[in-house]
DNA sequence: ATGGCTGCAAATAGTTTGCAATGAG
DNA sequence: CTCATTGCAAACTATTTGCAGCCAT
């Protein structure tokens, strides 16, 4: 689901239709995981979707959350961001966007489109084509 | 040293000078890193580091080489890259400059500034000051 | 002599993997 | 019943840390 209105939360049978249109078998844990995931635009990491989900009572290892979000990952679900080399973060708003990053805090804001632009691409080497552009703008505490 | 560039590899006293210019104690280690990694523009991993200079006949630990480029991009000396989530690059170009990056074969390829120009920036949040700007144009096979 | 560095090895943390058990159709 | 999926625990990998010994000043 490339764009779900911010204010819609997406039912579980949306979520069901969604994965089925991958050809993503539903299971129950997948589903959870979408579920909190597709809630709406948000960075999170496979412990803070494994915490959340426990906290509502679902039944889910490490080892599932991670297979489902590399799952989601392959079929375009979610992008993966590694701003921080100790974790990996995944965004579940897979719209082109780009990221402020707060090194102090750690904190990671989405950036819409038309406030950030490139001006050019560089001429990419033979034999390649685009896969996407990452954009981290690095902040710090003023100061 | 590995590879020996023809031209301008700076001579173990200019990375003596470089680093005492820093504060940073010229030690035997220290300066084998900085000679490796100062010889050109370039992006390699600690593994890379260490058997180089192995390689070269340096004694030197693992522990000894992360506390050294940690030291290093303390002070500006090279830049940390987090693009491939599983391990950290350190490249030895401090201008401003961006990457390619082919998912593919994990190579790392700099493009110079002319290339890639931001059109504007977004407002950053308060009480935060631009740190820095990475972007990274990844690229696949084509086809 | 002394204080900063280094090397070793153990610790840490995120992620992946092997495999038996489970469960949905 | 059957096959995909799950959970657990162990494995793995990159990086950090604790600490005793070493080295240059």
């Amino acid at each position: 689901m490339s764009a779900v209105p911010t204010t819609v939360s997406p039912s579980r049978e949306q979520v069901i239709q969604l994965l089925e249109s991958k050809g993503i078998g539903p299971t129950q844990q997948r589903v959870r995981v979408g579920e909190l995931l597709f809630a709406c635009d948000q960075h999170l990491t496979a412990d803070q979707i494994i915490e959340s989900l426990r906290v509502d009572g679902a039944r889910i290892s490490k080892a599932t959350v991670y297979n489902t979000l590399n799952l989601f990952a392959e079929h375009g679900l979610v992008r993966q961001i590694n701003v921080d080399s100790t974790r990996a973060c995944f965004d579940s708003n897979t719209r082109d966007h780009y990221h402020i990053h707060n090194v102090d805090t750690g904190e990671l804001v989405d950036v819409g489109l038309p406030q950030v632009r490139l001006e050019s691409l560089p001429n990419l080497p033979e034999g390649t084509e685009l896969a996407g552009v990452d954009i981290v703008i690095r902040v710090r505490r003023k100061g």
